[in-house]
DNA sequence: GCCGATTTGTCCGTATGTATC
DNA sequence: CGATACATACGGACAAATCGG
């Protein structure tokens, strides 16, 4: 249980309306009910439901009340809102995973790879691909860039493991913001030669742009992936007139 | 100007962002800093940057500071993490814009449309079907189921015009949540009737949940778009531990 | 249409905890 | 260790929207 009180009020609400305790499409009980009920002060339980606001779970109208409207179809293959690693997706849905490094070695950002990944020309980075396979099969093509001064000891061996692992324990490195864009893209001769696309000729490109704490960017991934595993989400929240 | 302190303030920063007013990679005014400036509480110098760190603005940092991490890329042709039409996007790209109407008919929902949109089986619909010209060229496909007991007042007519404006303005409906999916489909014989795909033999495919101010869900539309034009930008922040 | 009770939205001030340097 | 910065939490005040009488 986290620590923090409003992640654990969230928590239990989050519990109850998935578990069916508050009928869909009913109002929550109000704030100053939940203030009774969880002993702590308003900002602390709106702090919670803004939070349930964002994962899609309410919705709030002023002067009504907070709305249920969850639903439970959500068996995604991959989930938005939140970063993820290829192995806690997996885990989650219950397929084994492996990865494979099919290319590993340092390179210079050049013109081309600047324009695409963001990173300055002559920058010193790391060039990694890697297949992710999801129950033996070649699902995920990874064509990642990763800055070389933030990771001077990476070594071929290291990648074969977990990336993030090696970054946050090893490292110290704390991954905060992750900027990404999605496309669909036609397949390249190197996505056949690793990607069984059956009778798809596109994939679903992920583009990543991780930035660790200090403000830095630091890997560039672009995760190419076979469209029949994959699904995104998102929920958003309309504004009355935000410009 | 929005009449709120918060809206202001983030605003105002985020302006200075895109401006280059403050560094990429450096730290921003404390929030101390920024409190005299502004003459505000905390809470609300606090709540802004909330909002730039949600948009991908900055980052934040326990101990540190509010870094920068702004890219002037951002040339998308669909933006994420708001609700906005095709008419809206496509004034902001500079895009002229046609929407026909190829379908309008009552229909009542069976188990198969009951799984694919999430309305109840029996429940009485409109099905509408829409195709979004950009330039003149013919990019996506509207399937959409709408409820009519939220609508009953709806024709083809109304449909060819600007269905939320309707919704909005005559009907007085704000729409408040939306949930979207994606994925990438293969392109059906219907997909090749409407759309000209090139080489693509899929689509990117948006299935889009509305809820109305009242928690009513009262439009399912699966966006069927040529992948070619087709963005779609996110961002993400990882918390320290979050199960 | 008005009024009052309820509920969420905004904003303020303060105190304390925790991470960074 | 101390100074600085953000993170969490509390309590209070008023505004704005909703709803029922």
């Amino acid at each position: 249980m986290p620590r923090q009180k409003f992640l654990q009020i969230y928590s239990q609400l989050k519990q109850r309306i998935e578990s069916g305790e508050y009928p869909v499409g009913q109002l929550l009980p109000s704030e100053n009910t939940l203030i009774g009920e969880f002993d702590c002060s308003r900002n602390t339980v709106r702090r919670a439901i803004s939070e349930l606001v964002r994962d899609g779970y309410v919705q709030t109208r002023q002067g009504w009340g907070v709305c249920n409207i969850f639903q439970p179809i959500e068996h995604s293959s991959y989930t938005m809102g939140m970063i993820e690693s290829f192995r806690e997706t997996a885990r989650r849905t219950g397929q084994t995973s492996t990865t494979r490094v099919v290319a590993f070695e340092p390179c210079t950002a050049d013109e081309s790879i600047a324009a695409q990944t963001g990173f300055p020309v002559g920058e010193e980075l790391f060039a990694l691909q890697r297949i992710h396979d999801l129950d033996g099969v070649a699902r995920i093509l990874n064509i990642s860039y990763l800055r070389r001064s933030c990771m001077p000891g990476l070594t071929r061996e290291i990648a074969e493991g977990s990336l993030y692992r090696y970054l946050e324990e090893e490292l110290g490195m704390s991954i905060i913001t992750s900027k990404r864009t999605f496309t669909v893209e036609l397949a390249t001769p190197q996505d056949r030669q690793w990607l069984d696309l059956g009778e798809y000729n596109c994939l679903a490109v992920v583009a990543n742009q991780v930035y660790n704490s200090e403000g830095v960017m630091f890997e560039y991934t672009q995760s190419r992936h076979y469209p029949g595993s994959f699904r995104f989400q998102d929920n958003a929240v309309r504004r009355p007139e935000e410009s």
